[in-house]
DNA sequence: GCGACAG
DNA sequence: ATCTTGTCGC
């Protein structure tokens, strides 16, 4: 699939004026059609983290079945820096979407959405330069507050920030830790709720972030 | 100044 | 994220 892009080349402080200038471009309402296709996309790292390694995966939303999985590795060029994440991770991660020859309707990020301090997450950032619907699923905070979450599966608490519902704290499965779920691009909150329930079957993350994650980091040389 | 801090 | 073995609990 084709992808927009931008320079990488940028100071940390670019990167936040950047970010503050694409973080107009996000549209938080539901602007999907019919869903038939979700990936999943996820980032390791190699020599010790001198390549970024980053894998997409595209299921079939009806059975969560396997339909095409890519990866691209290139030399890792920027620092981890909280806030700044996708500047370090999307190059790859758009060479790889790159390689797709079926496009999914749908993206299911690993990090936040707009549950950032600029609102401009790492799944904020791929669904304007992708022009899809993207949702973040982060395994942990970054930013904002909350209460207990519910205890059942699917309950879920708002996750707020400076007044404004950012995100929401979502148990996914009966006692596991919740995941912080948070608009990408072009979804709701709920409909983005739905849509990682729906890719949820028996493990606390969405199968689109497992089997991604399995291709990031788990095929050089680990897990028998 | 101090504490927080996606992956 | 990554470096790393066994171990506690459902």
């Amino acid at each position: 699939m084709l992808v927009r892009t931008h320079s990488w080349n940028l100071s940390p402080k670019e990167a936040v004026a950047l970010q503050r200038r694409l973080a107009g471009q996000v549209i938080t309402e539901d602007r999907l059609g019919r869903v038939r296709f979700v990936a999943g996309v996820d980032v390791g790292f190699e020599e010790q983290g001198k390549i970024t390694r980053a894998a997409v995966v595209v299921l079939q939303l009806a059975d969560l079945s396997l339909v095409e999985q890519v990866v691209a590795r290139r030399p890792t060029h920027f620092p981890y820096i909280p806030g700044l994440l996708s500047f370090r991770e999307c190059p790859t991660v758009l060479a790889a979407l790159e390689k797709l020859t079926v496009t999914p309707n749908l993206l299911l990020c690993d990090g936040q959405g707009i549950a950032h301090p600029r609102r401009f997450g790492i799944a904020c950032h791929l669904g304007v330069l992708t022009g899809l619907p993207s949702i973040g699923v982060a395994k942990t905070r970054l930013t904002g507050q909350h209460g207990p979450a519910p205890d059942e599966r699917g309950g879920w608490t708002p996750l707020a920030d400076k007044g404004e519902t950012i995100g929401a704290v979502l148990r996914t499965r009966l006692k596991v830790r919740p995941v912080f779920i948070s608009i990408g691009h072009r979804i709701s909150l709920l409909t983005a709720i739905q849509y990682v329930m729906a890719c949820t079957t028996r493990y606390r993350l969405p199968e689109t972030t497992r089997l991604a994650d399995k291709l990031a980091s788990g095929s050089k040389k680990k897990r028998a």
